[in-house]
DNA sequence: TTATCCCTTCCTAACGGTCGTTAGTTAATA
DNA sequence: TATTAACTAACGACCGTTAGGAAGGGATAA
């Protein structure tokens, strides 16, 4: 049950952001009534809290695990119409609630570091590989972007012209 | 005092989003009551929409007045810092209301298309035109994003990078 | 000049509704 | 028997919104 609320709420809080999810919807979605939720979450807050570090847990180690670049970036393109911790873990980055702004852009920022690092590691040492890297997270950041307010279409074609332009740029070894 | 409110609710509206913000914190930053608001705008979803609006308009005529690629990328990093209405902008496209959401992603579209029609346009006649334009839009993209929720120093870094690359591939002749 | 009227813009008071939350109870489980 | 997880009822706070009135300015007519 607890598991059911946090995934409800997830996809809630990905779609009408923090502020924009009750906890009457929640637990409407749930099947519950609302003051029942207080049985597994203190408050709303917190249940923000445990969503919002679930999802961030496991997109992080989706990066640490990753094997291949240009399989990672791939891998969003579904992972964003499937996995709505993953949207949720998108959307509270983009816009995160004040209570937890501060510790949200610390733990972005920690995930574009663990981009870059996997960069550095599975890219042939080459004289610039510190571009690599932020060309990396440029790509990964303008992806997601798109996932969120385009097309999956649209985003096909930047994932290929990036993709394209990032090897020969960076791989030609 | 009509456009006072509107410079009040587009800071409000850029740093807590739709939801997020209310009518009673809109009229303090104004200095004056809540129910004053009624006397310009018929509701809060109205003040919204004006004040989105405006935000798209301005940004649209910026882009499409642009005479240079790269000056163009570079105008978003004060931007950034010094407009509310074009934080907005951002905001609220990456984050939009329910009742307007449809029109402002038909509008970020349209924004995106004006980006290109500006590469092509500026741009040497190149056989790969249409790969500039897009990754001119990926540049731009991951570049708000980094302005969102990222450093000024880290935006400065992307821009540098990513201009280099861009140049490196499109602008060789 | 003065008096009248209208219109705009602010105000106070209050509305119904929804918010997150708490208290207290009941049913089931271990 | 003690604990857990669901419920109903209700709380105070805040939400967007409306009603109704006061203050001021501008135009018009005496």
């Amino acid at each position: 049950m607890k598991e059911t609320i946090k995934q409800a709420a997830a996809s809630l809080f990905a779609e009408y952001g923090y502020a924009g999810t009750s906890l009457a919807q929640i637990s409407e979605k749930v099947g519950i009534k609302k003051p029942s939720i207080y049985a597994h979450y203190k408050s709303k807050e917190q249940l923000f809290e445990c969503v919002f570090q679930d999802a961030f847990n496991e997109e992080m180690n989706r990066v640490e695990q990753a094997g291949h670049l240009y399989n990672l970036l791939e891998s969003y393109l579904f992972l964003y119409s499937e996995d709505p911790l993953f949207r949720c873990f998108l959307a509270s980055s983009f816009f995160p609630p004040d209570f937890l702004k501060e510790r949200i852009l610390r733990q972005y920022e920690a995930y574009l570091h663990a981009l870059e690092r996997k960069v550095k590691l599975l890219l042939k040492p080459a004289e610039n590989l510190e571009d690599a890297a932020v060309m990396y997270t440029i790509i990964v950041d303008s992806l997601l972007v798109e996932l969120c307010y385009g097309t999956r279409e649209r985003s096909e074609k930047r994932l290929e012209v990036a993709w394209r332009i990032y090897k020969q740029s960076f791989m030609k070894g």
